[in-house]
DNA sequence: TATAATGCCGCATGG
DNA sequence: CGGCATTATA
C-alpha cells in the first residue's frame, strides 16, 4: 500500500477520487487532456492492489493506439507479467476473441472466421447486387453497405429488416430490395464463415442475449469492467457492457461527451448523458482541469462548445500560462494555403522548435495531398498519418488474402483474388465455371476446386492439373499452420507463390522495390510478433491473422526519424496533443463537412464537437487558415470561412475581424478571382455540384450572415464577388435564436427587387420576416442591410436573396 | 487469356 | 485529379 499512496500523491483530488471508487457504477467526465488515461491506468493498479485479480478486470478502448498505451503505462506500475493477465484492448479485438472461444454457440460459424475489412464487405456486396440483377447505379455498393451497417449498428437483423423504419425510407429513396441484398449478405458471411467489423459486435450481443450460461461465464470473469470514451459507444456495444456488468454493475465508464465525434459509426451520445438514469446508484466525477494547453486556447475551446445544447455542464479551465491568442490566416488558394502553413512551421523551427513539435489537422484526408506538397516544398519533413493504411496496400491485402484462405478455406473473397495471382493459368472462364458449379451443387468455392476430377471434361486437362496445383499448393500450407510459426510459414508462402518476382513484372523497377519493401515490413511484423510472444501456443499464423485484422495501421516510427510535422484528420488526432496546432481548411462546407445537413442540429453540434477536439489538441499555439478557393476534382470552388470561427470569441482570437467579407465595396474576391484566372476557365458541372466555368458559379455557402442556406447554391450571374454577404457586426449576438429555432423554410414568391425599398417589410426563405434598412451598391451588385426579428442584421445581394414583400 | 485503353465515379470521419 | 472496373484489342 506503501506504493500506493506514492501513486495518488501523483494525481489531484478529483482524479484521486474517481481512482479509490471502485465498486458500483461510476461515471468519469474526463475534460481534454484532464487525465484520463491517468485515472483508468491508476484505477487498474489501484484494484490490482486490492486483491482484485488482473484476469477479473476487463479494460475496453476504441482504438488499439488507447489500448497499447494504456498497457504500457500499466505495465510501468504494476509490472508486465501482471499486466499480461489483464483483459485490455479494442472492443473489436474483445469481442473476436470471445466469438473465437465461443463460436460452437454461433450457428455457421467456426473458430477460424475471417474478419472482413470494409473494402471486403463493399466487394461483396457488389457481387450480391450483381447477382441479384439490381441495377449497380441505383443500389451503390458504398450505399448499402453503409445502411447495412447502420441496421447492424441498430441491431436489426437481415431477418427483421423488412418491415423496419429503416426498410420503408429504402423504399421512399426508391430502394425497395436492400432487404433481400441485406438477407443475402447476411447468409453469405454465414457459408463463408466470415464477419464484418459490425458482426463483431452484433453477433457478441447475441451470443449473450441468447445464451445464458455464457453471458454468465463472462459476468463472473469481468468482476470490474472499465469502459474508454464512452461517448462513442453505439447501442450494441452498450448493450453489451449493460448486460456484462450486471448484476454488481462495478462499472467505470470515462468519456467526454464534448468530444463525441463518431456518431457516423452509430455512436449515441445519450449513452453518456443518460448514464445517470440507466445506473441511478451511479457516482460522477467530473475532471475539468485541463493540464494540456494555455488557458487562451481552453477558454477558446469553451468558448465555442457552450454553443452547444446537448451536453453535461462543466467548466474547464486552466492553470498554465496564458498563452498566445488562436490565430486566423486566410489565404486565396488550398495551394498557398499549405504554403503559408509550411512557412510558418519554418518559423517556429528558425526559433527552435521541433518538426514534431507541430501538427496540421484537416477535416478529410483528401486535403493531404496539397499540404504534403506544400510541406515537400519548403523543404519540411513530414507523415501523413493513416493516409493509406498499410493494410489496404494491394501487395499486403494479396499476401493477406493467401493466409486467409489457409485459414479458413470457405473464404471467398480471399480465395477469388488469388485464384490467379500471382497468375497461375486459371483465368475468368474457368472460375466462372467453378462458381457455377458451386452454386448447383450449393458447395463452397474451395470444395468445388478439391473436387474439379469429379467434374469429368467440363474442363481441359490442363486447366485441371492447374486447379490441382493451386489446391495442392494450399493445401501444403494449411497442413503445416500449426507446426510452423507464423514468420517462417509467411516467408515459405512468399518464396512459393512467387509474389516478388510478379510485383518485378508488373512495375516499374521503384515501384516494385516499393511494394516488395511493405511485403519485406509485413514479413519483419510476424517476425516481431513471434519473437515477442511468450506464450508458445500462440506463435501460429492464425494468431498474427487475429492481431493484423483489427489493425488499421502499423507503427513505423522506431527506425525512421521521428522528427517530422504529423498530418492527419481531426478523427485521427483524438487523444493526440501537439505543442503547435495548425486546423486547415476552416471553411463552410468542409469544416462543417458538406454532407451535414445545416438544419440538423445534432449533425451540426458533432462537427462543432469535431472542431472542439482539433482545437483542445494543441499545448500552445492554435493557428487556423482557410482558403478563399479550393480544387476539387480538379475544379475550381469558391469557399466561404467557416461558422465555427465566428463561433469562437473573440477575446481569445487574432484575425477574426480581418477575414475575407467578400463585400461589394471591397471587391476582394474579385481581385482573388483575377489574380487566379483560373474562374473565367470552363469547368464542368457534374452532379449538381457547380464548379467555376460554364455558370460562373460557386457553391459556397456564403459567409456567417447566410449560413443558414449553405448548401451549394447555383448563381448565374458572372460576377462573382460579391456573392456573399458581409460578417454581422457582433458575430454572437443572435445565436440563441440560430440553434434553438429550426424554421421551417417557408414558400417564397419573390417579389421584383426592384421594389424592394427602405422601410419595406420583407420574407426570407430562411430568416424570415425583417425590415428593409438600407440599399446599397448597384445594378448586379446591389445590397440590402436588412434587420431581421430573429437574426439581426444580414447584408443580402438583391439578385439572390428572394425576397417577398410583406403587405403590412 | 493478358494487357492496354477507356470510362466512371468519388470527398467524410474509422475499427 | 486518380483509382478501379469494364471494355477493346492482340
Amino acid at each position: 500500500m506503501e506504493q500506493m499512496d506514492d501513486i495518488f500523491s501523483g494525481l489531484n483530488d478529483r482524479q484521486s477520487e474517481a481512482v479509490r471508487n471502485v465498486d458500483g457504477p461510476c461515471l468519469v467526465i474526463a475534460g481534454a487532456g484532464s487525465g484520463k488515461t491517468r485515472v483508468l491506468t491508476y484505477r487498474i493498479a489501484y484494484l490490482l492492489s486490492l486483491g482484485v485479480p488482473a484476469y477479473n478486470i476487463l479494460a475496453l478502448t476504441f482504438t488499439n493506439k488507447a489500448a497499447a498505451e494504456m498497457k504500457e503505462r500499466i505495465s510501468r506500475l504494476v509490472g508486465e507479467d501482471v499486466a499480461r493477465n489483464l483483459k485490455m484492448g479494442t472492443f473489436h479485438s474483445i469481442f473476436a476473441k470471445i466469438l473465437r472461444m465461443e463460436s460452437a454457440a454461433l450457428p455457421g460459424y467456426d473458430s477460424n472466421f475471417t474478419i472482413l475489412d470494409t473494402d471486403d464487405v463493399k466487394k461483396q456486396i457488389t457481387q450480391i447486387i450483381t447477382s441479384l440483377n439490381l441495377d449497380k447505379d441505383t443500389y451503390k455498393a458504398s450505399k448499402i453497405a453503409s445502411i447495412i451497417s447502420k441496421a447492424k449498428n441498430d441491431m436489426i437483423l437481415s431477418e427483421n429488416y423488412e418491415g423496419s423504419s429503416m426498410w420503408q425510407l429504402d423504399r421512399m429513396n426508391g430502394m425497395p430490395a436492400v432487404a433481400s441484398v441485406y438477407k443475402e449478405y447476411s447468409q453469405t458471411c454465414r457459408k463463408t464463415n466470415s464477419m464484418d467489423f459490425d458482426d463483431l459486435l452484433l453477433l457478441t450481443k447475441l451470443l449473450f442475449s441468447m445464451n445464458p450460461a455464457v453471458l454468465e461465464k463472462y459476468q463472473r470473469l469481468f468482476r470490474y469492467i472499465l469502459v474508454d470514451e464512452y461517448q462513442d459507444t453505439n447501442s450494441c456495444q452498450y448493450q453489451i457492457i449493460r448486460m456484462l456488468a450486471h448484476p454488481d454493475n462495478n462499472l467505470c465508464v470515462v468519456g467526454d461527451d464534448a468530444q463525441s465525434i463518431y456518431s457516423f459509426r452509430g455512436a449515441k451520445i445519450e449513452n453518456i448523458l443518460n448514464f445517470s438514469k440507466d445506473y441511478p446508484s451511479y457516482k460522477l466525477f467530473k475532471l475539468e482541469q485541463n493540464y494540456r494547453s494555455t488557458q487562451m486556447i481552453v477558454n477558446a475551446a469553451n468558448s465555442l462548445i457552450m454553443k452547444n445544447k446537448r451536453q453535461i455542464p462543466k467548466k474547464t479551465f486552466s492553470e498554465q500560462e496564458c498563452g498566445e491568442k488562436i490565430k486566423i490566416v486566410e489565404t486565396p488558394t488550398d495551394a498557398e494555403e499549405g504554403i503559408r502553413v509550411a512557412t510558418m512551421i519554418s518559423s517556429l523551427i528558425d526559433n527552435g522548435e521541433q518538426y514534431s513539435d507541430c501538427a496540421i489537422l484537416y477535416r478529410t484526408n483528401a486535403q493531404s495531398r496539397i499540404l504534403e506538397e506544400a510541406m515537400h516544398k519548403k523543404r519540411i519533413p513530414c507523415k501523413i498519418v493513416k493516409g493509406m493504411s498499410f493494410f489496404q496496400r494491394k501487395e499486403i491485402k494479396d499476401l493477406v488474402s493467401y493466409v486467409r484462405v489457409i485459414i479458413n478455406p470457405q473464404d471467398e473473397l480471399a480465395l477469388m483474388r488469388i485464384i490467379n495471382y500471382p497468375a497461375r493459368s486459371i483465368g475468368s472462364t474457368t472460375v466462372e465455371k467453378l462458381t457455377t458449379l458451386a452454386k448447383n451443387y450449393n458447395l463452397g468455392l474451395w470444395d468445388v476446386m478439391c473436387q474439379v476430377e469429379r467434374t469429368g471434361s467440363l474442363f481441359p486437362t490442363a486447366t485441371k492439373t492447374k486447379i490441382l496445383g493451386f489446391v495442392a499448393l494450399m493445401q501444403e500450407f494449411m497442413a503445416s499452420r500449426q507446426e510452423a510459426d507464423a514468420y517462417s510459414l509467411l516467408n515459405r508462402i512468399v518464396e512459393k507463390i512467387g509474389i516478388r518476382e510478379a510485383l518485378q513484372k508488373e512495375y516499374t523497377h521503384e515501384e516494385a522495390h516499393e511494394r516488395e519493401q511493405n511485403i519485406l515490413e509485413l514479413l519483419n511484423g510476424a517476425k516481431e510478433f513471434v519473437e515477442d510472444e511468450l506464450d508458445p501456443e500462440s506463435i501460429y499464423l492464425h494468431n498474427y491473422m487475429e492481431k493484423i485484422a483489427l489493425l488499421t495501421d502499423i507503427d513505423e516510427e522506431d527506425t525512421e526519424n521521428p522528427n517530422k510535422v504529423l498530418l492527419m484528420t481531426v478523427h485521427a488526432a483524438k487523444g493526440l496533443e501537439f505543442k503547435h496546432c495548425f486546423i486547415v481548411g476552416m471553411e463552410e462546407n468542409l469544416f462543417p463537412s458538406l454532407q451535414v445537413d445545416s438544419a440538423s442540429e445534432r449533425e451540426m453540434e458533432e462537427e462543432r464537437r469535431l472542431f472542439y477536439v482539433a482545437l483542445t489538441r494543441a499545448k500552445q499555439t492554435v493557428t487556423i487558415s482557410y482558403a478563399l478557393t479550393r480544387r476539387k476534382w480538379g475544379d475550381l470552388i469558391a469557399s466561404a470561412p467557416s461558422r465555427f470561427l465566428s463561433e469562437l470569441d473573440e477575446e481569445y482570437v487574432d484575425g477574426l475581424k480581418k477575414m475575407s467579407r467578400f463585400d461589394a465595396d471591397t471587391q476582394s474576391f474579385g481581385d482573388y478571382s483575377a489574380r487566379q484566372g483560373g474562374f473565367s476557365s470552363y469547368g464542368t458541372q457534374r452532379r449538381g455540384q457547380t464548379s467555376f466555368g460554364e455558370h460562373n458559379s460557386f457553391r459556397s455557402g456564403g459567409s456567417f450572415g447566410q449560413y443558414g442556406a449553405s448548401k451549394p447554391q447555383q448563381f448565374s450571374s458572372p460576377t462573382r464577388n460579391t456573392g456573399f454577404s458581409s460578417a454581422p457586426e457582433k458575430p454572437f449576438a443572435h445565436y440563441g435564436e440560430n440553434t434553438q429555432k429550426q424554421q421551417q423554410p417557408q414558400t417564397i414568391i419573390p417579389s421584383n427587387p426592384n421594389d424592394i425599398a427602405v422601410g419595406q417589410r420583407v420574407l426570407h426563405a430562411k430568416f424570415g420576416v425583417g425590415t428593409v434598412k438600407e440599399k446599397m451598391g448597384e445594378d448586379a451588385n446591389m445590397a440590402v442591410i436588412i434587420a431581421f426579428n430573429n437574426w439581426g442584421e444580414k447584408k443580402l445581394l438583391l439578385k439572390f436573396a428572394k425576397l417577398q414583400i410583406v403587405e403590412n
